[in-house]
DNA sequence: CGGAAGATTGAGAGTTCTCAATGCCTGTGG
DNA sequence: CCACAGGCATTGAGAACTCTCAATCTTCCG
């Protein structure tokens, strides 16, 4: 599995930056032999910490998530395989948030004397620098969402990211794949209420352009829900 | 003036991801050399494009943004002297956002090649690495505003970040600054209407935290403010 | 079978938006 | 120096969207 991560899915991603030298490629697959399991609901690392090791998503979801002082929760990220958890680690004193497992996850450790050294391979230093930068437009993508849709199109936005993102890492076939959030959650992503969430998924089964059950979601019509969604894929960077 | 930000701005952000030799401190200076004017509204970079010089910002505030479909305007960062315009430049294909002046603006173009150069030197890479991490912070304080609070604290909240951003730069006092955008600004950074910014900041001024008037903000109540803003600077990782 | 967590639904309350109308300030031209 | 146009700011009233607070239903698991 782990092999199969880090060549189907991360250093598909890195090679999305430029050509990876061979080289390059098993040495990034002999750092992460630390592999760790996290279960569900249970925090890969806690706001404040201060983590001596880079963590890269292998298995499972996980999310970036704040808590305020009122009690409320604001999931920032999610994490899928091939993900970098902290770039923080060897330059930001803590963690200004945590992270947590969504699903049960398999987590990859690297130290951070490891990955300094991977900095110094300019191929490598070019892959992470470019993951930095689909991250940030990731998040850039999330304040558009929240700014300027309504429920409709926040759920439909964010169902159709995670497909294009899972689809990317062979985890989602065109029209379904797992999708583990709980309605609370999603709403958690999204900004509004879990119930209100409720009510956008079964306006969105009703306008017939996708069903969700149990953890998994079937895309029936994906050009209007990217319509509903007014997704446009380009800030992905993906191919 | 050029030099003044160098300083005491740019450089004293870089200072904070470590110690920079003095070395590169005067390679930095020179390399900014090249000084554009922007007058408000023009756009520094537009959507779709492929610079390929790096942006830094000398005087004057611009902002991300990206237009929507429906016609909708949702602004994803502000960016004041001392901020990074686009480190994208040398590793995406092209702008997923446009970055527009918000007054006039001076910035400094540093070229692709003189980027990948400063790269080579450790103190400065780790410099421009950590003012990214600090440019993801940002975003996903933005994503807990825009999801998590309503009008009243989205917009103190604002207020209390560019205060403190400001103030590390050198450009706001205890109690004032300016404050250069209009009320449908404000709404486009906060994904409210401009009307009701409108109120919102007359209940702040009749709450006797703020006033704001012409381009300029007076604090009179810091406390407070931040109280109802939950505003909690350590995102921001000054210091 | 019982319990717990998540999903679903209803009804009323609260926040924010929309659509206009009006007021204020500034720069320009006569 | 004044009139006027244009861009913001301000205000009101009703509509739309989302939240809150329960209550009920399902599903999963020991």
């Amino acid at each position: 599995m782990l092999t199969w991560i880090m060549t189907h899915s991360f250093l598909t991603k890195l090679r999305s930056a430029g050509d990876l030298p061979r080289e390059d490629e098993d040495l990034l697959l002999k750092l992460c032999e630390d592999v760790r399991s996290f279960p569900a609901q249970r925090d890969l690392i806690h706001e404040g910490d201060r983590p001596d090791h880079v963590r890269l998503m292998i298995e499972g979801w996980a999310c970036r998530y704040q808590i305020l002082p009122d009690g409320g929760r604001q999931i920032t990220a999610l994490l899928i395989p091939g993900d970098f958890c902290d770039s923080h680690v060897t330059l930001l004193a803590s963690m200004d948030h945590s992270i947590g497992a969504v699903t049960d996850c398999k987590v990859a450790l690297v130290s951070r004397d490891a990955i300094v050294q991977l900095m110094h391979r300019p191929a490598i230093a070019r892959a992470l620098w470019w993951a930095s930068l689909v991250d940030q437009a990731v998040l850039r993508a999330w304040i558009v969402n929240m700014g300027r849709r309504q429920s409709l199109g926040k759920v439909a936005h964010l169902i159709c990211e995670m497909h294009a993102r899972l689809q990317f890492v062979g985890l989602a076939d065109a029209g379904a794949f797992d999708f583990p959030l709980s309605q609370e959650q999603v709403g958690d992503a999204l900004g509004i209420t879990s119930v209100h969430v409720n009510r956008t998924l079964r306006a969105l089964r009703e306008a017939g352009v996708m069903a969700k059950s149990k953890g998994r979601i079937a895309v029936t019509d994906m050009p209007a829900l990217r319509g509903i969604a007014q997704f446009d894929p380009g800030y992905l960077h993906l191919e």
